[in-house]
DNA sequence: TAGATACTGAACTGATGAGTCTAGTAATTC
DNA sequence: GAATTACTAGACTCATCAGTTCAGTATCTA
């Protein structure tokens, strides 16, 4: 058990290892079976850990679920980078509405989503991360990508984020909502890819 | 206590009253607190009923929450009568997107979504339900509605769903997440209606 | 090595909640 | 009126689960 602690102190530290190993279980958990779902006893089963040292990690249930959807969240961030300004605006967005559906369609996220949509009436402050984190993210910086293309002339546009939110939101279309439902266990890709194509296409008729 | 039972039975017949009274207390509470945190007691205390009587209309609290859930979707099928083909088509479509939105941004649509959202684990026969008779028949309804429309000549498209779709998840926009989310106690009326505005301008400069 | 703290495992507490049972009362049919 | 079934009120069973306690062991610092 290799144990690592910032802040000296006397006695044993707590093993960073041991936290990680209580997120590890507790947010599969959680993604799994939702918070009512999931008990104390079964993280620190599955954590391999016993339930007090769960305790000694995390003040209540409560506070295990925040730091899991807080840590979960950090996750979501996109980095920037990949926006080229250079390259040509079709096939920009082709491969901005692939990085976006992907990511929303997966397994992961529609878990998460679905765990914010059953905890939003209790705990706005954790829907607030994940917004900021996610989709607002994302909004953010689509939008600018879209107001410099507008800047060159590539695009005609007055509102940016209004047309970024269009275009995302159309993305997502049926099958976000398909598998949100749990209706659709697995994605067509195929069909996911004609489909965003069809968006980027209609979003640049309209936006020249 | 009114009384009215169709099937002529010995003995005193079950009151249809009562299990309205039951259906509405529970399907208040399952949307407002879901359905864990959602007690049978409580659940026969807001009807003005005995928890025995409860059991004696449905037989466990998955039962009933099947049955209100069942119950709200048959409210949500939407008449096609308001798809008329004479007006002009940007007109109509500024009418869809407000009836549209107004439907999907209340109270009662977003509790119902996060319900389903939760529950969509452990039972997709409710999703299947409430797919079906919500987005689902929207979007066959506004399919139909722009094939007739491309056929007479005034919109040019060659798939009217992926449009129907298309249009429909870009009328959801930011605003709906975030009620999903709770980040948004109240709607802004204008700002949305504006936002639908946007979204036809957008769709129509696309499909001529 | 001594003092301190972490971890284990298992038993325990207290609350909550689904579903049952009982005894009595109310409504309905024949 | 007699048989039958619905409804009420409340007590009851049984399981689950968050959080605690405790006694013993492991691991760290000084």
């Amino acid at each position: 058990m290799s144990t690592a602690n910032a802040t000296a102190t006397r006695g044993r530290p707590k093993s960073t290892a041991k936290k990680a190993q209580i997120f590890e279980a507790a947010v599969n958990l959680f993604l799994e079976k939702g918070f009512d779902g999931t008990s104390m006893d079964e993280i620190a089963e599955r954590a391999e850990v016993s339930k007090q040292t769960v305790y000694s990690h995390f003040r209540s249930k409560e506070d295990l679920f925040s730091y899991c959807i807080a840590e979960k969240c950090v996750s979501y961030e996109l980095s920037p980078e990949f926006l080229d300004l250079e390259r040509p605006v079709d096939q920009m967005l082709r491969v901005v509405g692939r990085k976006f559906t992907d990511l929303l369609h997966s397994d992961d996220a529609i878990h998460m989503k679905r765990l914010l949509c059953a905890s939003a009436e209790q705990s706005p402050v954790l829907s607030e991360l994940y917004y900021e984190a996610g989709p607002k993210h994302m909004i953010d910086l689509l939008t600018d990508y879209l107001r410099r293309q507008a800047e060159r002339g590539r695009l005609k546009l007055d509102d940016p984020r209004t047309a970024a939110c269009q275009l995302l939101h159309m993305f997502l279309g049926e099958t976000h909502l398909l598998r949100l439902l749990n209706l659709r266990q697995t994605v067509d890709q195929e069909a996911v890819n004609d489909y965003v194509d069809a968006c980027v296409d209609m979003f640049l008729r309209a936006y020249r």
